[in-house]
DNA sequence: TGCATTTGTTGTCTATTACAACAATTCGCG
DNA sequence: CGCGAATTGTTGTAATAGACAACAAATGCA
């Protein structure tokens, strides 16, 4: 997800409507442009409020350099110091081979460390260094920001409803 | 989206774990991994529901070789003859750039063409071919297919309230 | 008329995903 | 107990995708 400035691009919506109605003289007509059919499907709109979402996390956490995925992997350490490469890929539904490079960055940073495991030769345990548990702090207080602009954009009564649904359907079964 | 053999995970979850508890014995102890505050954030649901839909559709469609971005381009197209790249792009989210290589895809399989714009010898516009009209009724069957299964595992009624939730918030705005 | 913008295009870089193949280890069943 | 099958971490490859930059041609507008 090479989005190299999501940054670039933070106006909030009524601000970039300003802009462009100033700046740019919004061009004589753009035709309304219809969807059809994908205004039925779930999956077209998922698709982009996931997207929205993503980029207004990564924009939020640039501060500190932890995208969406990253985030994730430290939260679950976190939560299970000690498990395994192969429990946190299955648990993220991260590929093995891809966890392993995202492992060597977040160790490269000093964040995680992988550990020999007690009786288990092949496999290593997870933790967070302490500094990995700071940033992990850190990065939760921003993602509490994130969400907070989630709220603003749906409304809080829309939001919890949506998790709470999200949350009925999803959680547990990959 | 190199999903390269999405057809081959095909199996429905009950089908799934009838699979695994017998050639599989569920190896002794699989200790819960709990993901903490994930739990809190809409982002990570949206994210893992996307992923799967978007399986589902690929697998749902994959005899006929639709994605879900070519899959929205020629609904756009058929709803919209006539449009121009920059338009589309634009209506779908999708960049400029990638459209191009899409569209010299589609067209490649004599899907989609794009005609001299009247009145505008800078721009396309875009028309699906007889074959790209067949294919996409062949495609909307297909998707309606894909919705039933989303249908199946949510529940209608929750499939209805999220749809409802999701193009109130979402719909129009970027 | 002349300058800024738009449109389609090409190309580059990075992130992500799916896979395959391996060595080392561990499991489980006969 | 022993041995074949599965698991774990790893490396590498190919395909897909998004973000950007840079252009030439065309167009808009002051």
């Amino acid at each position: 997800m090479p989005e190299r400035n999501v940054e670039a691009r933070a106006l909030q919506p009524d601000a970039r409507a300003r802009a462009k109605s100033v700046s740019r003289p919004q061009r004589n007509t753009r035709p309304p442009v219809g969807v059809g059919v994908l205004n039925e499907h779930l999956g077209y709109f998922m698709r982009r409020a996931q997207v929205w979402i993503f980029n207004d996390f990564i924009r939020t956490l640039s501060e500190i350099g932890i995208r969406p995925a990253q985030y994730s992997v430290l939260v679950v350490i976190g939560e299970n110091p000690g498990l395994s490469q192969s429990d946190l890929a299955r648990t993220l539904g991260i590929e093995r081979a891809r966890l392993v490079h995202m492992l060597d960055l977040l160790q490269r940073r000093g964040l995680t460390e992988r550990q020999p495991a007690p009786g288990a030769r092949r496999s290593h345990a997870l933790f967070l260094t302490r500094e990995g548990q700071k940033m992990l702090k850190r990065a939760k207080v921003l993602a509490a920001e994130h969400e907070a602009h989630l709220t603003e954009r749906l409304g809080a009564a829309n939001r919890k409803l949506m998790l709470d649904l999200m949350r009925e359907v999803w959680q547990g079964r990959n």
